[in-house]
DNA sequence: GTGGTCTAGACCACT
DNA sequence: GTGGTCTAGACCACG
């Protein structure tokens, strides 16, 4: 089974998806640096869809210098670990700051949104120092 | 000038940014309980877009429980300021919980999460007290 | 307080609740044979709702021979409570056949569908002979 | 000749016709958990109305859990047959408990109510065995 | 071709 | 003018 997993019914666009989902495989060291990629047409075959929506996702993988093409020879995984996990890390904080802030706008004051997250971690942060 | 705001550049469906953009309004008393939404044909001249949109959303947010239309007369606001904050509060809640899920996935720690978080909330909890 | 009742939520056209309500009324000897309906503009008043279609359920009553309108003079009630009772006895039974013949037609069996109306029936007939 | 059809006549939304129709048939086997829906576009053209309208009873129908749409691949049934059966079977049953509040109501005995419907019943349960 | 959103505009019942 | 349904047809992402 492949190391690549989309979502058909997420309403977030399946090329971004599988930039993502490659993004999040290198960082967890899945897929190696200096590796190749599976082939559009494999990976296409292996995840049901259409080859047009992998190139898609790994044209913007290129673009985002996280693999590179070669013709003729397939594609090449140019980034390494901590660099994506850094990409990666980026993207969540800007989210967290973006829920963070509507949640300031709605009202919910700091302890009360780290408290809410606080079950997402597992460490015993889950807001009982808040009690 | 209205008080109910759309971004078309947005990829949220327009649909949706009006029943949030409603029930925001409601919530910060902007719109109040008992009082008529305007028309959807107002509505939609005013935010330059078609009625059908308009009257989606309407049905959305009359789904919710927000509003209550009756043809011919206009669409009344039924739900009070409390109740749609407390339905943004869940909303976002469970954004919390999802993101914070994605930053302990990727290896970001609570401290770290709640320190990234405090910069929207103005107060200075910029997660000192956390450590 | 008027006797007439309509609930404009419903999707029942108006003036057919009206027609409704107004031979429901004179079943109930609360409207008596031989007086005087509400004129059309005040029955419009009382019920907040456009004189037209007051004027229409007053036609469509005229048609089915409860009322009759005298030009100058107001519609009088010309049907007695028996008559309508009657009327509305057989508009049940059809309705009763109707949703009989969906319940059958869906797997349901007439034992089933006495217990299921036995409950609006308050005599003690509430299927317990089943059991 | 497909299997779902509408009644244009008819007082009934089309959309919601559709929506019934659909899962009586699902509920009677003819159509399948986990095989396909007729396109959106396939089945406006057979039933000779607007795609709009055959959008909207497919929104209505995933918004049930009865199907899911996915974009691009078509509308699989994920509903089974005794799903549906039971959704169908609490809808007439509300439709009974209606119309029997409407008949004690109207001042239609129980036993009367139930040799009414007696008729709907092939078997010959005419409401005898409840005197 | 497939679903989904949106625009444009019609008709209806009712105000 | 008001909500609601429907028609006609466009565009988008995807197959």
């Amino acid at each position: 089974m492949g190391v690549i997993s989309i979502d058909l019914r997420k309403r977030q666009l399946i090329y971004e998806q599988i930039v993502e989902s490659v993004k999040e495989q290198i960082g967890r060291g899945v897929l190696l640096e200096n590796s190749y990629m599976p082939s559009v047409r494999a990976l296409a075959n292996e995840l049901g869809i259409n080859p047009n929506t992998i190139q898609k996702a790994y044209t913007e993988l290129e673009r985002q210098g996280v693999i590179q093409s070669v013709s003729g020879r397939g594609s090449i995984i140019v980034a390494n670990a901590d660099t994506v996990r850094g990409m990666r890390h980026e993207q969540i904080n800007a989210a967290i700051r973006k829920v963070a802030a509507d949640a300031a706008d709605a009202g919910i004051g700091y302890e009360d949104f780290c408290r809410e997250a606080g079950t997402a971690f597992g460490t015993g942060n889950d807001g009982k120092e808040k009690s």
